[in-house]
DNA sequence: CATCTTATGCTCAGTTTGAGCAAAAGAGCG
DNA sequence: CGCTCTTTTGCTCAAACTGAGCATAAGATG
């Protein structure tokens, strides 16, 4: 009977006012998240034994930690892509996890570099308005895989919601929905590769969609993206992405980075001001460009447990 | 090197008006969730694994399938509950799933009973008031334990958090931290279980605490009821507990039973009429003791896709 | 037919939200 | 210095939503 083996992935994320980064290793090809086998004599508990070797193999600690998803689809692990680490007879399983820091210290003893999650999901960043891309690219082909494909009207169907075609809204924490969906159609690079097609004769096609990366880890970032776009509305932790003081600018454009969404600067800031989440320093941030602004600090304390946990989101 | 078996349970849920239902299977002293090893040579995807055995093991299909959570603590396993099927020096990964159902066949050919999820957990029932077990005994078992361990300043915290000690709101998506504050506490059978103690000498202190499970599986429900709780609130999943047609008044009381929490009723039908997540057949539920109700459909088409993807739930 | 029970309609004040106008406070520059 | 630019911060206003009730409708029961 094939055995089993455990792989514990990390989604490391850090951000600032331009873009969300996530921490990726350096494979041969393509890059890959933070991964290592999970150790079941060594490792008490996943979040323990991922603790351990993203210190070991990146150089420092997430400070908040929670588990996505776990994965398990067969021919979707493709553990040739990591030859080192594989049993290549093993059926692997990875546990994907996510991990906060306020911290990017760009620390070269370590193969790990901090990538814009931008870079792997172009179609994702709506700050400046519906990228042109989605429009001109992604919705024909899906239409054109919806129109062959079985299940048609459910396909269109999937499309639709998951990108906004036909005037539906953009829901940003679809992340997950959208990068399967292009998975499945064939418009993902890692698609190719999973079938063993030989990707160089098909490159045009993935001309915009996006950085792929080793393994399943670029479906795992998509979790990540979407789970953390979710969170953050409802329980404060946009505030483990921040430094110890930021001003109520600051604040925002991380959370317009995260959400890949533009949000109403009055009425951002009136909503955060009654959630009591975070309090006023005095001092003040002598600026580039403008008035100065206050320099605010989360309010750790915050047991108030009214409605906002999290961050209003007023879209602009 | 240990090996790794990877474990399926699944928690699968039905409902009627006076309780939500999960269905448990009898063991040798406490009874458990559907479970069963996942085959690395055979299954495909978990969710086709998990789905081949509920049948099996069940004798039927769950509609609606959804990912909990994949525990992989030391020490939680105890597979010695269940000797049958463990390989006794293998590591044991439990990978839990939610699945929800609309029928509630008794098919007695399977070893499996539908039970109230409220024994499991009386604590969490609140729909004729906040029991008083949890002020009576809850309470000052929680305060006495973290006045004495270390960290006396956060268990508190936990303990006001997620009972709502203290003038603190009850929020009933949080089901999984109070079983696991009653876990650390000493309050839950189960860990006593694990540790190995005797548990006939201490039965006294676990009066009203809940029916045990083996293995971690209360642990398990615990997160499916905390993580059903907070979905129907913004997917329509409701539905899948539902008949075909229902009034809104039975709708109603499936909600209020899964959250278990009374809800205001115009308010409930303002908010649902608003949402076009129903309409109304036309017939009527001749009824037994008032008024005949109309009986309503779900909209299986919603694309609405507007705010209210769930259901609305104003407190009573 | 009066009474009981549940369904359903409607009101009203308080709150929240979306959208914007306007003043304040530095920096840079002729 | 006074003007312009930029960003912060304060404030307004109408529309929508929420929480809490009152009131009526429509069968069943005896």
């Amino acid at each position: 009977m094939t055995s089993i083996a455990v792989g514990l992935s990390a989604v490391i994320v850090a951000a600032d006012a331009s873009a969300p980064y996530v921490l990726a290793t350096r494979h041969s090809g393509a890059v890959g998240l933070p991964h290592g086998r999970f150790d079941p004599d060594g490792d008490r508990t996943f979040e323990l034994g991922l603790r351990n070797w993203v210190r070991a193999q990146t150089g420092f600690e997430p400070g908040y930690v929670e588990q996505l998803y776990t994965f398990g689809d067969r021919g979707r692990e493709h553990p040739q892509a990591d030859p080192d680490e594989a049993a290549p007879d093993a059926r692997l399983i990875s546990v994907g996890y996510l991990g906060l820091t306020s911290e990017r210290t760009e620390d070269s003893a370590f193969d790990a570099v901090w990538r814009s999650w931008y870079q792997f999901f172009p179609w994702e960043d709506h700050r400046d308005g519906r990228p042109p891309m989605i429009d001109a690219h992604i919705a024909p082909a899906l239409y054109k895989w919806s129109e062959h494909g079985p299940a048609s009207a459910a396909r269109l169907d999937r499309a639709r919601m998951a990108f906004g075609l036909d005037d539906r809204p953009w829901i940003e924490e679809r992340a997950l929905e959208r990068y399967e969906l292009l998975y499945e159609a064939g418009l993902a690079f890692e698609a190719m590769r999973d079938i063993g097609a030989d990707s160089s004769s098909t490159d045009g096609a993935f001309a915009g969609s996006g950085e792929p990366m080793i393994s399943d880890h670029r479906r795992i970032l998509a979790t990540a993206v979407g789970r953390l776009r979710g969170k953050i509305k409802y329980r404060p932790v946009i505030f483990e992405l921040m430094p110890e003081t930021f001003t109520l600018s600051q604040l925002q454009k991380v959370v317009e980075a995260v959400l890949g969404q533009a949000l109403h600067k009055q009425n951002f800031r009136r909503a955060l001001d009654k959630s009591g989440l975070v309090e006023g320093t005095g001092t003040f941030e002598t600026y580039t460009g403008g008035r100065p602004a206050e320099l605010y600090r989360f309010r750790r304390d915050v047991q108030r447990e009214r409605a906002a946990l999290g961050v209003a989101t007023p879209k602009a």
